[in-house]
DNA sequence: ATGAAAGCGCTAACAG
DNA sequence: CTGTTAGCGCTTTCAT
């Protein structure tokens, strides 16, 4: 059981020899391509069985027509991030149904580690890609695309023309989230979000701007965190607002690993049921908190299937005009979001 | 911007008819190789960037002696569930630094679906693999394994000699929570698990039983309860356990979905103070819940770094004995796990 | 230091 | 129905 011991992988040749065709009729066997008589493609199939051939796609791709590889890429932020897992096996799932598989990396949002890793796919000449940009310029993605590769960007739309998309309502369900919460009388709804860099976030904070216009409530800039990097940033800011002289009674975090550090300053503070809580994206186990957190759901399966639709359509030599597919978020009410403001306003 | 309009992908030829030098020349240059005057090379660098020309990893690997094509496998059984996404990230940190890429598929523990990914990757000759094994017969990975592909399990061991693994202390560390929970003086303690085909299942199992012996426990067959796949399934299996005439005082649960499964029980019966709990596997804001939740937590990261390492070594042509690491799991106290038998004894 | 010829494993294009 | 020839884009080998 050597690595790679001895034993040389036996090809298209050898199959032939033994079953004394040419490699062509063996191509068209293999392939299940018409023109072998029953009997000889019967000899092909046990020659094939008792060598253990096995077809090599590096070789096929290189010299096929359409130079397919049956492979895509995808490229997004953290694969180890739930939500982006669950994107990824969305996104798996319908390849597989195309017979292709998928290349994934993280590009940890470094622009960098991402053009990198583009090349990488590049030079593995993937039939698409299905990329969560990483924020900053995306010329490393336009050029990609410019080239003619197939693409889908997923979560965020691209900066340039001609490419397809698949985005969450972002900005319309952070208003709604912030007219959910002014409906139960807030009115000091702070906002907490991740790097302003990221479209998500803009999107969100834009949305939370327009819910506060909507519901008649003054932006307090005093109320505005940004740019929090994980939860333990989101938790110092969080904590930092909530010992304030005037504190929010309501907090809307704008990504999920923000909503993790918000909630551990609440906890810490005991006052999880007493200022109200929208995180943007689900996660597992918000029901089980006390409060529940209500939360806006992405529809991550629907999100992933569409991304997959759009690149395997492009695939296949659709060139009608760039779509970009909106997935809608949905609030789900589960406790923490509809704690109403303390009655006598301070808390 | 079509897919694919028009142009092709620049090659060796092209450029070198640009630089006007060989083919070879190119390559030379292109793979950083020695034997190119300096001011070739500056022309052949030229000569690249402005037809756009990137290598083709597909021919290159096709040719080269060593038939490398800088890509790995990666088979584990849902790529969406946080301990297969966590370690696939470990996984490709890993592979990052060789300069590899991951190709990467969930089997879904389905033998069959399995055996078809398998054979997907060994059609792309992928360089090794890693594999979370599916339950029941391993005779594919084991055939693959005997042409000689690099390959390392983790999660679960090879029923087959000649390959590497690793795996966590399902066992003792299950054996341990058990002694954790009857030093509180839990004398009924209940097991909820995964399917039995599962090799971790059945360790976490024996370590059950283990544990049982060790604190001098007669084992109780109406309070195990296994092949629990899915969290509603370990609930309704909890529910019934709970609704007994005399029910456990605690519980083990030896996989993450049916830690949450088992939890839901628990909280619709508002036990969740009452009844102890560990579960096997950690999850995120197991800390958050009331009580927090007592876990033993698996060091993905090293089971990553060492399943990478040791498929690398492979690669390289480590003929050694086959490894088989093992990996300590910790049980980290944080409520549940703590909560005392009640004083009589019944509850 | 550079290049020409051969060929990796396979399929396209054509011939028989 | 089956085979022959050429060549995908690159690297090997060997020559110069």
């Amino acid at each position: 059981m050597d690595p790679r011991g001895g034993r040389r992988e036996p090809t298209m040749r050898d199959v032939a020899a033994l079953a004394r065709v040419s490699t062509k009729t063996v191509s068209r066997v293999i392939n299940d391509l018409p023109g072998a008589g029953p009997e000889v493609v019967e000899r092909v199939r046990e020659a094939a069985r008792t060598l253990g051939y096995r077809p090599n796609l590096t070789a096929s791709s290189l010299r096929r027509s359409d130079r397919r590889s049956a492979t895509i890429g995808v490229l997004f932020e953290d694969l180890s991030n739930p939500f982006d897992a669950a994107l990824l096996r969305a996104v798996e799932d319908h390849a597989r149904r195309h017979g292709v598989l998928v290349l994934a990396g993280s590009s940890e949002d470094d622009p960098a580690l991402q053009r990198e890793l583009l090349a990488s796919l590049a030079t593995r000449r993937v039939d698409g890609m299905v990329v969560m940009a990483a924020g900053g310029h995306q010329d490393a993605l336009q050029r990609e695309r410019e080239r003619g590769t197939p693409m889908v960007l997923v979560d965020r739309p691209p900066t340039f023309d001609g490419t397809d998309s698949v985005t969450t309502t972002n900005r319309d369900s952070s208003r709604d989230a912030v007219l959910h919460l002014a409906g139960r009388g807030h009115r000091r709804i702070a906002f907490l979000g991740d790097r302003q860099t990221l479209w998500t976030s803009c999107e969100r904070y834009t949305g939370y701007l327009e819910g506060l216009a909507h519901a008649g409530l003054t932006l307090r800039e005093d109320l505005v965190r940004t740019d929090l990097h994980g939860p333990d940033a989101a938790e110092t800011a969080t904590a930092a607002l909530l010992d304030r002289h005037e504190p929010p009674t309501a907090l809307f975090t704008a990504q999920n690993l923000v909503t993790v550090g918000a909630m551990r300053a609440l906890r810490d503070r005991d006052l999880h049921h007493r200022v109200a809580l929208i995180g943007f994206d689900d996660f597992p186990l918000a029901d089980m908190l006390q409060p529940g957190v209500t939360v806006l759901r992405q529809d991550v399966p629907a999100l992933g299937r569409r991304a997959a639709e759009l690149v395997f359509a492009r695939i296949d030599g659709d060139r009608s005009e760039p779509t970009h597919a909106v997935i809608p978020a949905t609030l789900i009410h589960r406790g923490s979001g509809e704690i109403p403001p303390p009655a006598d306003g301070t808390r």
